[in-house]
DNA sequence: CTGTTAGCGCTTTCAA
DNA sequence: TTGAAAGCGCTAACAG
């Protein structure tokens, strides 16, 4: 029915009459076989499709050449962009991508971190969900030679890289831009406390209108735990204001069904902009400005940074750890152009 | 500096003051250990955190617990959250999950599959792009033992399981929809040719105006290989007309930028129902009806029938192949609903 | 340049 | 009920 029996090193090195040791060496261009020899077992490894057993290696060399990736949800296209970048760099470098997601549960993400040392990835980049505030047993899956890399979110107290989105400028300029347009009661829609983003965009709202000497309203800053919560919170407001900012676009959704509910005009009563920029900002009406997280840029420097830690550790030298932060751009759309 | 050294079945023997045997039939629950040993082992590993080394399991086994999942591309969420859903699934049942995607090309796609087969994953779940004339080498690795599941796409002349959309019903209700509303001149923007999908739906399209005694006017049935080519070829089209069916939600965005452009209403003027419901349809204005694809049956049955491959393949067993398909929802919003 | 040998960590006969 | 030993497929010392 089937043969079902993959050829291995043996196969060809009887077929060869050589031993096994030198049809590996051949394989891998070992420097002292000759040119002849190694074309020879080569065409037949192609001829009869041999493929070493990746467990065979993975056993001797403890490497996998496999990253674990782990993220919190499939949900955000600014997470599956980013999975999509480092799974094409990647597969350049000659690495598999084993992907988990967890969802919002501090245990399930627990968990899938442990399946991913468990499975001896050589590598794991995560994106974080939630605020680690003990952080141990992170540590324990570094200490075991696995690095870790963490996209878009810091966790405090780890020795770690850290590439992360520069949310401080940011917001800062979507904030100054709107100043600059001549809005002065702007709010800020607040993401969820855990979360290092939420932090640094308000940090970038607040500073941009120091910077103005516009003084910062507390009634304009509206945390919301999720956009679930954003109508809501946007209905008990009671102070006028001419411009929102948000932790993302589907607060900033959100916010746009509220602003058409109450016949609010957006861009020319008030202004909208989100943030991550996600495909869809192009189609609302009116099209929705936001703040453009490069993806490929994150994908380039985890792949590049979790890569290098991967050979260092390999030839027992420290790693310098860093928090790397990818420059955002603002894309200015409908919703912020007044007429 | 770091340990580095994960414990193994003999440090757990050695402290314990039994065989690695021992230990190991301990930890696989072998009937003949008394309880009493297994319990003392099992708590030194858990103690220790031991975890048995995936490779030597997979050297000796021949099973990796790990499935491939190819798809070609992450940027289609209708893709996107099947895989979360397989991962959830997959999760469950004690797999992992490597993740491959390979962009439009069929080269990409052969050797996203050779990957696959080569990392000798248990089983390959896949979304093919390309109608693969000849699918021998799809053939080789069904040979090779590895089972081939595929979705929402169909290749003929293949023995193996599809799990596909019911696209020849989703578009007949679509349009039928349309027709009990008093639309007559029905456009249909098809997909790419080489797509099992744009054929099914097209047919679905053509079968309810059938249905109804309403003529096949050709020049509503427009061909685009991408929705970079919707609206350019909407402009050229010269016949009335009053509603739009689409090939997918993407192709439904671009007609709908194109109707805005010229001031035509929607629903009024023209109903607008796009296919797959990605999850921005809420967020269009007018919000984008569209055709439910359940992923999250896709995912379960796709599971289950993987799952079923590889341990009739284990037992020699023959397997029966199928096509399933799932059903679809229409689900209407404001592009419909004449006010 | 090439073959012999040992061993990666685990399971599984085969004996005891 | 348990241990010794062999071996999964491959690579890397160590000899030649």
């Amino acid at each position: 029915m089937k043969p079902n029996r993959r050829v291995k090193l043996s196969d060809l090195a009887k077929q060869l009459g050589l031993s096994t040791s030198t049809v590996s060496r051949a394989l891998n261009d070992h420097p002292k076989i000759p040119h002849e020899t190694k074309r020879r077992v080569k065409q037949l490894a192609n001829d009869l499709s041999y493929h070493p057993n990746p467990f065979a290696k993975g056993l001797l060399q403890k490497k996998t050449k496999t990253i674990g990736v782990l993220l919190p949800s499939f949900k955000m296209s600014f997470f599956v962009s980013i999975i999509e970048c480092l799974q094409q760099e990647l597969k350049l470098k000659g690495y598999k991508l084993i992907v988990s997601s967890f969802g919002p549960s501090l245990k399930e993400e627990k968990e899938a971190f442990w399946e991913m040392a468990k499975a001896h990835v050589d590598g794991i980049i995560a994106i974080p969900n939630n605020d680690h505030e003990d952080p141990t047993f992170l540590n324990n899956i570094i200490d075991e030679g696995i690095p870790i890399l963490f996209i878009d979110r810091i966790i405090d107290s780890l020795d770690a890289n850290f590439v992360v989105t520069d949310d401080f400028n940011g917001m800062f300029e979507a904030v100054d831009y709107l100043i600059d347009k001549g809005r002065r009661k702007i709010i800020h829609l607040e993401g969820p406390d855990e979360l290092s983003t939420s932090f640094f965009r308000l940090q970038g709202y607040k500073e941009a209108l120091r910077s103005k000497q516009i003084e910062i309203d507390k009634r304009l800053i509206i945390p919301c735990q999720s956009k679930e919560e954003v109508i809501q919170k946007l209905q008990s407001v009671d102070v006028e204001f001419d411009a929102i900012t948000c932790f993302n676009d589907y607060y900033a959704f959100e916010a746009l069904q509220f602003l058409k509910s109450k016949n609010i005009r957006v861009p020319d009563d008030v202004c909208l902009i989100g943030f991550s920029d996600e495909p869809i900002c192009q189609y609302t009406t009116p099209q929705m400005s936001s703040v453009i997280q490069p993806t490929s840029l994150f994908g380039k420097k985890a792949v590049e940074l979790i890569l290098h830690e991967i050979q260092q550790l390999q030839n027992n030298k420290a790693i310098d750890f860093d928090i790397y932060k990818i420059k955002t751009q603002l894309q200015l759309r409908q919703s912020c152009l007044s007429v």
